[in-house]
DNA sequence: GTCTATACATTGATAGAC
DNA sequence: GTCTATCAATGTATAGAC
């Protein structure tokens, strides 16, 4: 935090409420629903009027928009990182244990964000989809290349059902894992790849 | 089907609108959302207007819960008939994949209306989801039974987090796996069963 | 059981003052 | 950058004729 100049931000809530807008709405959008939240709603939440949110926003659907563009920068940068990280002798599990790991911390490090995609992206305006889906086909992409080369024995159908089932256990984890009460998001993806990788068998019983 | 008197149905469309309002409002909600989709719409897809529907519903969140019902109901007869198919020999994973299958097949079978449990449901005004909330914690017993009896090397905390995994991926299958193109749904659950059983080396590998 | 007509609230968005 | 005031459109729902 470099305050350069004298006069440093002093509240907590600094900056444009521009970032305030964004967060509140992303919430609201996740909890109640895109249709279900008024304009004023969000305004309410960061004590604004509806009207001053178009001047940070041209539309209700521009809001989205970028919420949904925010949230997909979230899992594409932790896969990103996953991939640089990866280890020259490391076996496929452990490669695809680090990219589950990256895309569930993402996913609850920026929850509102990427929560939007899960629950509220099969019902937004089709401007809004077709300004998404960009984005989503290219990270679904690097999914279907990294299982492919972690488990080359899979034929490509074999693989979008793999890919489309892990992202249904992995999205699914919003509803109901709570990282703060339950533990590590670590462990999770460790029970997760490892019955996928093993079976149920090695998790609950044996070593 | 006994056609007691004359006048026996001759269209395809037969009988109350009251049907027909519900399954044309159950496909819209599905696809474009509760909120999303108004009473003129619904009125509009079976050629009425939007005040006949409250003729057979007393408001727009009662149309909505009925179809909410007739999803829980769907999946709940589905699961006591794969408990009654139960064979005295049978192993854990053939009783389970019997009930992975009945409640896929009772997913696709009623699709807009089970759908609706699974993209509408976080989103319905509090009234509607009290209204159904019971029914579904009944279902989802059931389930915390079935895999506790299946599987009694897992304490209740891991009987859990299988439970809303394997509900997480059976129910993403609503978005991605169509019945007609891809084959049956009882291949699909033996794919998620054995993988679940024995790991993926299983059903890409080897046997 | 479906219609027309309409009441009434709420919505997304704009204009213009400060 | 936020406000007040307001508009036009659309929402759910009701009343009453047929």
């Amino acid at each position: 935090m470099t305050s350069s100049t004298a006069t440093a931000a002093p509240s907590p809530e600094v900056g444009d409420g521009r970032r305030r807008i964004l967060e509140a709405a992303a919430e609201l959008f996740q909890v109640r629903g895109y249709a279900e939240t008024s304009t004023r709603t969000i305004a309410e939440a960061v004590d604004m009027r509806a009207a001053s949110i178009y001047h940070h926003f041209d539309s209700k659907d521009a809001l989205l928009t970028e919420i949904l563009a925010i949230g997909m920068q979230a899992v594409t940068d932790a896969f990103d990182a996953a991939e640089l990280a990866t280890e020259p002798d490391e076996t496929g599990a452990q490669r695809l244990q680090r990219h589950v790991t990256a895309h569930l911390d993402a996913l609850f490090g920026h929850k509102a964000f990427t929560a939007a995609h899960v629950t509220v992206f099969p019902f937004v305006p089709a401007a809004v989809r077709v300004a998404s889906v960009e984005d989503r086909d290219r990270y679904e992409a690097r999914w279907t290349d990294l299982l492919g080369s972690i488990a080359p024995e899979l034929d490509p159908s074999q693989v979008r059902v793999v890919r489309l089932s892990l992202f249904g256990v992995m999205n699914s984890t919003l509803d109901w894992f709570d990282p703060a009460a339950e533990g590590s998001l670590d462990e999770l993806a460790n029970a997760f790849v490892s019955t996928l990788w093993s079976g149920l068998g090695t998790v609950g019983g044996g070593n």
